[in-house]
DNA sequence: CGCCGAGTTGAACTGAATCAAGAAACGTGG
DNA sequence: CCACGTTTCTTGATTCAGTTCAACTCGGCG
């Protein structure tokens, strides 16, 4: 837990008072490997942070299962419309490997909001990082071709390109998974 | 500038006082056709209201001149990332059209945040549409042709398609402008 | 053991890029 | 207001990345 106040404290000072109030709001949530952590047309309760494991976001019935977004271990993740919006899901989130997170809940965040002046502070550099990185993505699926990405992707997370389905994979690059299993041939 | 107080209020009431506030902060800006209202590498100091004409969001050294976005009469713009952090921004605005603008700067925005309550809101609603936004365009670029996204283009602002040059809808769908004179041979 | 999903490989096909050249529209200066 | 050069758009021919359909292999699980 305490590498969520690490987390914080790159963006942001966090004095013990703002810790206490936040930390006291976290639940563990534990999930197995493959396991639908939100279901497609559910209402996204939680922010949470991946102690262990990675998780995908992806739309199942889209063009046979799209996969949007990896998150991995470190990072805080949510059904972000969803969340904010308290509307269904679009997307599902699952668990690609057995994984553990620290939740906070819709109710709980907005209760620290209006205690602790940080909590703004937070909630707005985590969606000026949601669109950056949705900025990102745009300019790579509109300039690059498959193989860049590809590499793209090996080059920010190569250890877990290893445990993660080559299908999901090509899901995410915007290719077929014969596709992709040929440029991993070629540049082999 | 009435449109933009009905702009708000189909969002989230405002008092006639919040107006005020509002409203008293908001600068006039007009630009001739094809000028640039914010040039790459500039820090963008403006949220910005379109009461006439219509821009393009770009960079213009990627990949000779993309484009990532058209904004049009009766809605805010701004280049966002640069605008909340403050840093120089990637992307280039352009004016496509003769182009009015009701701007509010930074520094007054982050006063309007701290004198009223809907500023918050209304921030957060901002970044929210900008977010689904971008989500709906990465959804449409892994899973539509060209021609599909050229069609849903032309079904969400069918009079703009007329006045906006077709090598910058091109390099928005993502394509050439060779492919895109031969779709609109093709449909017509 | 046998099955089933995941990955690989091959062959044919297709949407879009590229290269190239001509036609139309546009702006600027005389 | 026309003439010129420049930019934008169109059209054709060729090439290429990635899809589709299909068959085969491999590893894990009931």
């Amino acid at each position: 837990m305490n590498e969520i106040k690490k987390y914080f404290e790159r963006v942001v000072p966090m004095s013990d008072s703002d810790w206490e109030i936040f930390s006291s709001k976290l639940t563990r949530r534990a999930f197995p490997k493959k396991s639908i952590i939100l279901a497609q047309g559910k209402i996204e309760n939680y922010l949470s942070f991946i102690e262990k494991g990675m998780i995908r976001m992806c739309i199942p019935k889209e063009w046979d299962d799209l996969t949007f977004s990896f998150e991995f271990e470190g990072n805080f993740f949510s059904a972000y419309s969803s969340f904010l919006t308290q509307q269904p899901s679009d997307y599902q989130i699952e668990a690609i490997t057995e994984t553990i997170l620290w939740s906070i809940s819709h109710a709980d965040l907005q209760e620290i909001y209006s205690k602790t002046t940080i909590g703004n502070t937070l909630g707005r550099y985590a969606s000026e990082g949601l669109y950056m990185k949705k900025t990102k993505r745009e300019l790579s699926l509109l300039t690059k071709n498959a193989e860049d990405r590809y590499l793209d992707l090996f080059k920010e997370e190569p250890r877990l390109l290893q445990q993660i389905p080559l299908k999901y994979i090509a899901s995410y690059i915007g290719i077929t998974p014969q596709a992709l299993s040929r440029i991993r041939k070629r540049i082999s």
